[in-house]
DNA sequence: TTGACAATTCAACAAGCGATGAATTTTAAT
DNA sequence: ATTAAAATTCATCGCTTGTTGAATTGTCAA
């Protein structure tokens, strides 16, 4: 007779009351989100991430479809939050210079603000959602895609309330002066740590609101600039 | 007996008179561009390589060596050319000027300018290695080391052009203005499609010009809200 | 003419890939 | 008590991965 040695994991549905058990749907969404962020979709195997969100291969498979799925669903799932926070900060910014058109530097700041809030956000996930979003808006496979899909409408408001507080601009200066922001702000929040080593130190890529609070200034000269003149 | 159906690849060496064999480790090295700036690293397996570039799979072992390192030559292989022409871009500005200090925006222009001039050359390999240097620069697994590696030398000369023009700067304010600069230029060029999508069509990605001309007065203003207070 | 070397193809390797069907266990409704 | 469904593990499928060794053919100097 041969030794039984002591099983670790048991098979079948396990016992409602078994702590750690629970929630791993949302255990494998947050590996998910932290390695597609950190090694971009073709980087992350599915056997890596169920080791990560310490689960059987199987069960990612269960309950979310293909790997492409996956990944939708993990971009998604906090695009609508953040798309929701942006909007309420214009809305504020709105009211508070009522009766006035909304001023450029507000608007940036109701766009830029609410990552900034995110990435200091006890919530870890968030920052690696960030990380995300920045492969996602550079990736020429994703970004068309699901960039588009989840954050045109969202595009459209703000392009509207710059367009009413640069009534010089024509819309393709608008646009590309967009566009600018939008590389910008994905760099600095890819937090790739590039610019620790580039300053030797003096900088460091998770001093998220040293760079924020110079984005912001540097973001709305930029807009006045071009689309003020 | 089988018939023998006419065999169309031959073994061995080639004549070396034979056309289409020639340049080889080129052809690979452009097709490599290609794939891994649309792709990323893990997106471009080196069979899908080798077809690209019509070669046999072993045969870019046998010149680049394993598959990380044919990644660091590709990109190793135009930093320094990137590089030189920036030097004398800025070399050329600063005689321009003297005996005054260089102007911002002849910096920035110095920066920018030459990849617009390598975007629009005839040489579409150009394109393909803006479109991976926005895919390294954004990379937190490449980032760090291949910017770090290959372009490190060039910020510290345009970071010290730029102390002299606006020597009321702090070196953190230059450097995160610089990965602005950074970030908008890496979307820019990665040249997704976002903007022509985003815009309804009014913008597209590919004409360069508009982009850049509207870039450096943005960046140039920027540089001088945050560093010339 | 021989022999070293360069350039190429081919076949194979072990490892790893995403996906799935079957088995198992628990829960919850009937 | 019975049964359908939910949640999990496991074993395995057919492919693909990066890499390498052997065979083949051409070049060029000695």
């Amino acid at each position: 007779m041969t030794m039984c040695p002591k099983k670790t994991t048991k098979v079948g549905r396990p016992r409602s009351s078994d702590k750690e058990t629970s929630e791993r749907g949302e255990r494998i969404l947050n590996a998910a989100e932290e390695l597609f962020a950190l090694h971009g979709y073709d980087g992350v195997t599915l056997r890596t991430l169920a080791n990560a969100a310490g689960v059987d291969v199987a069960l990612i498979n269960y309950y979310f479809g293909p790997k492409q799925q996956l990944f939708d669903t993990v971009f998604k799932r906090r695009a609508e939050i953040l798309n929701q926070e942006r909007l309420t900060a214009l809305e504020n910014a709105r009211q508070a210079s009522a009766p006035d058109v909304i001023a450029v530097e507000k608007i940036i700041e109701a766009f830029l603000r609410p990552l900034e809030v995110a990435q200091e956000s006890d919530d870890e996930g968030w920052r690696n959602y960030c990380a995300l979003l920045a492969y996602v808006n550079n990736s020429a496979v994703w970004g068309p895609v699901l960039m588009s899909k989840h954050y045109n409408d969202l595009v459209d408001v703000f392009i509207d309330a710059l367009r009413q507080a640069l009534p010089k601009a024509d819309d393709a200066d608008l646009y590309w002066c967009y566009h600018y922001m939008s590389g910008a702000m994905s760099l600095t929040f890819a937090n790739t740590g590039r610019i620790d080593k580039m300053s030797g130190g003096l900088c460091r890529s998770d001093d998220f609101q040293a760079a924020y609070d110079r984005m912001i200034p540097f973001i709305a000269a930029g807009f006045r600039q071009v689309c003020d003149r």
